[in-house]
DNA sequence: ATTGTGGCCTGCCCGC
DNA sequence: TGCGGGCAGGCCACAA
């Protein structure tokens, strides 16, 4: 599912956007806009103006409009948004999500003066469009997160750790499956409270924070982890052969090794 | 304020 | 072969 990764290498495809006169908008499903924004809204921005800048934070992709105005499309993907631009994508499969491409799951359709377009495929409607989201609530990019911005994401929290990683307002940019393989990598339980983690066990977490990042970045995805292939009933730990647990953490399905996660 | 819970979206897969 | 239920997870509203 588009987590960091993904959403870094749709950042990367949506320079090929950039000070491209924009000629048309279309958005068949209302409820693809999000928060008080309006379809007509989003039209009125963009129709006649250029994106000038791709930025990413956490896994919202913020695409600045050219001019003095200072407004901004901010593109969620959720589970299943995929970001295409003239007919290319840099991901063509996502975990739990179609292989199939039907028309309909165009959610929303910017169209260029020279015929090209960028569209956000969507099947299940979990991501969504946004003027001028608000990029305050957001945590320190997972990317770009130092130590001591770790340290205070957790500090004082009785909250599961697992819970805390994937707060994005606490740091942007963790999903469920790269949480499970950060804690996994890291040898800590998904359930252990926040605010409780030793110095030791803080610097072990962060190093394998950015190691898990820079793999998948490499490796192209979300879903490219060591762990990902056993989450699945049965399924063994990839380090010691310990048949994984499966329990919910903050909601979420979580699949951890109880032998080497403490 | 913090933490937990449930609902929403819909394609897909399993079992009957 | 068709059908129904469960599942996937990001995000948000709401409750305690």
């Amino acid at each position: 599912m588009p987590e960091l990764p993904e959403v870094e290498a749709y950042r990367r495809r949506a320079q090929d956007a950039l000070g491209r006169p924009i000629t048309a908008v279309g958005i068949p499903d209302p409820r693809y806009v999000r928060g008080t924004t309006r379809v007509r809204d989003v039209a009125d921005a963009l129709v006649g103006h250029r994106f000038a800048a791709a930025r990413r934070h956490g896994k919202l992709l913020v695409l600045d409009l050219e001019g003095a105005t200072g407004r901004r499309l901010g593109l969620r993907f959720g589970m299943t948004g995929r970001l295409v631009v003239d007919g290319a994508g840099p991901v063509d499969r996502l975990l739990y999500s179609s292989t199939r491409d039907e028309p309909r799951w165009d959610r929303f359709v910017v169209v260029f003066e020279d015929g090209g377009t960028l569209v956000v495929v969507d099947p299940r409607l979990l991501g969504g469009v946004e003027l001028d989201p608000c990029e305050d609530r957001l945590g320190p990019d997972a990317l770009a997160l130092s130590p001591a911005q770790l340290r205070d994401a957790l500090a004082a929290s009785a909250a599961p750790l697992k819970t805390r990683l994937m707060d994005q307002g606490r740091v942007a940019g963790l999903g469920n499956l790269i949480a499970d393989e950060v804690l996994w990598r890291a040898g800590l339980a998904p359930t252990r409270r926040a605010g409780a983690l030793t110095a030791a066990e803080l610097r072990r977490l962060h190093r394998h924070l950015r190691g898990t990042l820079d793999d998948l970045l490499a490796r192209g995805g979300s879903h490219t982890g060591d762990l990902v292939p056993a989450r699945r009933a049965g399924g063994r730990c990839p380090r010691d052969g310990t048949e994984l647990t499966r329990s919910v953490v903050g909601g979420r399905t979580s699949w951890w090794c109880g032998t080497h996660q403490r």
